[in-house]
RNA sequence: GCGCCAGUAGCUCAGCUGGAUAGAGCAACUGCCUUCUAAGCAGUAGGUCAUAGGUUCGACUCCUAUCUGGCGUACCA
């Protein structure tokens, strides 16, 4: 709706453009399309067409060619709908917005959770891989930017129309693991999660940690765990056992944590079952000669074509690599579910992994390796660097999460709120989820990011709360309107009472909203939803506070009002719905 | 060494694919709760956009070089 009317004003200006260079040169000209902006300053206007880049062909200033420009077209009797503002080498529009009101409200009545939504990806279907985890620790904060980053483009590809398979990858095998198993066998006294009182994951995590100071101590210790690992591909029972009662303790515990923080996957893998595969498609490859044997044994692949080294796929001692691993488990996945896309959510650090792996893929003839993708992702560091475990700064997922948790809570108890809210330890989770998601798709994905565990995740100003804390307003005046709505039944809703200048810029968010929804969707990138609902807030927020809307003295403004409200309110949750922030009617 | 990425306010980040006076939040200081939730609103202060060149009517944005930092270049994942 708004975009077709600053097309109508983009061509007609084109076309009087054309028409007047002709009439005084008196010859044809083609032009570069005009480029639409937005004015750095509502009251410049809605939209912006700057003339700088033909001055040139007509050899006048831009400042010149824009006030004939509005002249020809202020004598045009057929025109769109609009004023034009001349601001120097600027032509300005500013837009008559009722027409474009009661559109809009329509549209988002019609479609409600759906507005926004695009059909950017219809018909696609989109595996996503993401989270991840070792089953030899718990989760930390870098999991969980993952996991936020993961649980939100699916949720924006969905919306963009794809249909989006999330599936996970549970390493579950491989040297490290073997690590925390040796440990426990070593030191572990047959301790369990229910006899020491510690969650699964981190029980594990402790032992991953203990085999880290028994390696300084004893040099034999990584050999024993190459050792574990050979026993363990062929099948030796005892390893066996172990593994699958480690492994089910920190599964157990890493399923608490997604449930916490919101966080599903409709499918899992697990390594353990798709690293046979990936061997034999390497042997495969050996026998057709995409690979080559060293003399000791272990199978390479030449990346000389895309100017890269050698690359191992299997070791000397015949057992599989995370390389050939991936292979195997990105076979399993396009047999299971022959998809359009495949992302991959994994960090930074793996690039060049990724790059290999698609090159090896495309090698053994899978047509559908052009169709892998890596969303590659920054790391979130620490003021002081990189997190670690073995100096034990690794920021933990839960308790991190917990920590919000219960300063959420304390904050709604010095309120005097709990009362007013819909149950004190679920309105503290949600806050501090929205607080934590909010704060790690905020920034561009693919950035690297600090975290200061000290002052990062606040719920004032710019955050997930901050944002939560308008819906909850809304949501309340809302239902104050409710109440007496009555009274106002005979009042029809007149778009031409919004024309403050805070509720054009409403207007003009809610409008918009579509197409963030799509570029978020085209470039995977949550963040941008982030700071579109930030700005929407925010306006909402002077609004609410320089107004009275409930109150006002006219019904007829408080009908306006309520319903842009309403509007406002509609693309809050909806944009809540795309950044796991959860929608709370109190707080 | 080579490859990839980054450098914007004291701190954490935006900056719409080259346009108007570079914006937010935090921290500091100042106002505003008999009015729809003060987790709020408004204001003050804070910038040589790492540096030097180049392209252009116009550069935080594009190109080149330099400096600084991160990551990768493992028979770890």
């Amino acid at each position: 709706m708004l975009q077709e009317i600053k097309e109508q004003w983009k061509s007609l200006i084109e076309e009087q453009l054309v028409a007047y260079y002709k009439e005084i040169n008196n010859e044809e000209i083609t032009l570069a399309p005009l480029a639409i902006q937005v004015p750095p300053k509502p009251e410049l206007g809605d939209v912006a067409f700057p003339l700088f880049a033909y001055a040139k062909q007509f050899k006048m200033a831009p400042a010149k060619i824009a006030q004939t420009i509005k002249e020809r077209i202020g004598n045009l009797s057929d025109r769109p709908s609009g004023e034009m503002l001349l601001a120097g080498p600027y032509l300005n529009v500013r837009l008559d917005f009722s027409a474009i009101i009661k559109g809009l409200k329509s549209k988002v009545d019609l479609e409600k959770e759906h507005y926004g939504n695009s059909n950017l990806y219809n018909n696609k279907k989109v595996m996503i891989e993401f989270s991840c985890p070792n089953t030899n620790k718990p989760l930390h904060l870098g999991h969980m930017r993952n996991d936020s980053l993961g649980e939100s483009v699916s949720a924006i590809l969905k919306a963009n129309g794809a249909d989006v398979k999330k599936v996970n990858l549970i390493n579950n095998r491989g040297v490290h693991i073997c690590k925390s198993m040796l440990a426990y066998k070593k030191f572990g006294n047959g301790e369990t999660p229910e006899s020491s009182n510690i969650k699964g994951d981190h029980l594990v995590g402790k032992y991953y940690v203990r085999f880290a100071q028994w390696e300084k101590e004893d040099p034999t210790a990584v050999d024993q765990a190459k050792e574990m690992l050979v026993k363990w591909e062929e099948g030796d029972v005892e390893t066996i056992a172990l593994w699958e009662k480690m492994n089910g303790w920190t599964l157990d515990g890493l399923a608490e944590s997604y449930e916490k923080t919101g966080v599903s996957f409709d499918k899992y893998y697990y390594e353990s079952n798709t690293y046979k595969l990936g061997k034999d498609k390497v042997l495969k490859g050996l026998e057709d000669g995409v690979f080559y044997k060293a003399d000791d044994g272990s199978v390479w692949i030449d990346l000389d074509d895309i100017k890269l080294d050698k690359k191992v796929l299997l070791r000397k001692d015949g057992t599989s690599l995370y390389m050939t691993q991936d292979i195997g488990t990105a076979i399993a996945r396009h047999e299971d579910w022959p998809f359009d896309s495949l992302i991959y959510v994994v960090a930074s650090e793996q690039q060049y992994h990724f790059k290999v792996l698609f090159h090896i893929l495309d090698k053994l003839g899978y047509s559908w390796a052009k169709d892998l993708h890596h969303l590659s992702y920054g790391m979130v560091n620490l003021p002081n660097g990189k997190m670690k475990s073995r100096e034990g700064t690794v920021v933990d997922a839960d308790d991190l999460f917990d920590n919000l948790s219960e300063l959420a809570k304390k904050e709604i108890q010095e309120k005097e709120r709990e009362n007013l809210v819909d149950g004190l330890d679920k309105t503290a989770n949600a806050i501090a989820l929205g607080a934590l998601n909010y704060y790690l798709l905020q920034v561009d994905p693919t950035k690297d990011m600090t975290f200061d565990p000290e002052k990062s995740i606040s719920f004032n100003g710019n955050t997930g709360p901050y944002l939560q804390y308008m819906g909850a307003r809304i949501s309340s005046m809302l239902r104050k309107f409710d109440e007496v709505k009555d009274d106002y039944k005979d009042i029809e809703f007149d778009a031409s009472l919004l024309n403050l200048e805070e509720e054009r810029e409403l207007v003009k968010m809610i409008a918009n909203f579509p197409e963030v929804v799509k570029k978020a969707g085209e470039n995977f990138n949550p963040s941008l939803i982030c700071s579109h609902l930030y700005d929407i807030s925010k306006m909402f927020s002077k609004w609410y506070h320089d107004n009275k809307i409930l109150m006002a003295d006219d019904k007829s403004i408080v009908v306006a009002r309520i319903t842009l409200s309403e509007m406002v309110l509609q693309v809050i949750k909806n944009s809540f719905n795309l950044v796991g922030i959860s929608y709370l009617e109190s707080m």
